[in-house]
DNA sequence: GAATCGAGTTAGTGCACACTAACCGAAATC
DNA sequence: GATTTCGGTTAGTGTGCACTAACTCGATTC
């Protein structure tokens, strides 16, 4: 899967870097989005400073601004890829998934890859979203909404016995419990191997929503 | 249940409050940490100022020093508390649950009320325990690890057949469910009644340890 | 009722840090 | 090969904020 990171920040500009200096810059950029996404995983959107960001892609912290106009708009790149992310891959799952059990099942699968694969984005992703500004902030909510619905409707075809706000709320917490491992990977106590903690996760979510 | 904020921080202090300025400083202890919790919650621990940590209980800034030491020890105060009533509430439950399956309804009914009632200690709980120091950090990490273990005996207990990294695993995942109420509480999208809530959650919640 | 205590106040102080200004030099353009 | 572009640099600047100092005044203590 194509990490959230490595896209080019503003919608639809078609024309990729021909120039030597261009290639630069753009893997500079992407470098500086993988790198924020660890450290606002690590110590919070605040306990990160520019130069911060700068040195940890091997530049001083002024540098950054030669790539985003701020510390806020490294913020919204990360949220608005991830979440851009995760629409495109359920909207690829399901237009390739007649039935509504395997949907499920795919979109289960796709979303335990997205938050084994990108641990970091997954934890900047929920603590830090209010630390957006009112326009990228209103982007990731509509986004987000957009992937909750598309697990919604799966789930009412295969549960259309059920109300529609009860699947809604079951999936934020089919979330939950599948965005947990970024969180429980820094507690100590040992692991299933990482085979393992594929198979267990996908057999919980899918426990928990059809339940 | 107790709340987690009202009692007195330090540990085992046994002389409660005889004259009025106690009681009225206890009281004002208790208001900054419940108002500290909501606004953490809010805005994280460090968009929020001592300034603002006052004027929600109604003085000025400078007065919270008369209460703590410092801001970072209002967090560990709500964090200490929080883990320590998961923990005592837990060893409760199980002292009084004689089977293992009840044990575990039970422990699950008693996470799901206080993830409903302190929603923001919650929220803050997994947000920011990295912003304490060395030791307030370490006595946390220790509490939630007792909790953990607690969940993980009586799982064990029900599944003896499954090692207890993967029973551990399985709880933090169940720990991510549980807690994901605080933030689907900010979606939109409306939300089935409290009552039915509960009910979803400890269905969903044993259905996903169980399965 | 005099002496002390202590929870509040206002007025700093110092520092961390987001962001800007001015400059430099190599790549890109002509 | 001259000119422009631009990603980098260092050296500020301004601000926000945790925390301190010095004081006030009512409650507590003797």
């Amino acid at each position: 899967m194509a990490s959230p990171l490595d896209a080019h920040g503003s919608v639809a500009d078609g024309d990729l870097p021909r120039t030597e200096r261009g290639r630069q810059k753009a893997d500079r950029r992407a470098a500086i989005l993988t790198a924020a996404a660890t450290l606002f995983a690590e110590r919070g959107y605040a306990g990160v400073t520019i130069e911060d960001l700068g040195t940890a892609v091997g530049v001083r912290g002024p540098a950054v601004y030669r790539h985003f106009p701020g510390k806020a708009a490294v913020l919204a790149a990360i949220l608005q890829g991830a979440s851009r992310t995760l629409v495109d891959g359920a909207e690829r799952v399901l237009a390739s998934s007649p039935d509504p059990a395997g949907a499920l099942r795919s979109l289960i699968r796709f979303h335990v890859d997205f938050a084994l694969g990108d641990a970091d984005v997954i934890v900047v992703q929920d603590r830090e979203l209010d630390r957006l500004d009112r326009e990228a902030r209103h982007e990731v909510r509509s986004l987000q909404r957009r992937y909750v619905e598309h697990w919604v409707d799966i789930l009412s075809r295969l549960r259309p016995d059920r109300a529609e706000a009860e699947l809604r709320f079951r999936a934020h917490a089919a979330f939950g419990l599948l965005n947990s491992t970024p969180h429980s990977a820094r507690i100590p106590g040992r692991r299933p191997a990482d085979g393992t903690i594929r198979g267990i996760l996908e057999e919980m979510t899918w426990a928990s929503l059809m339940s």
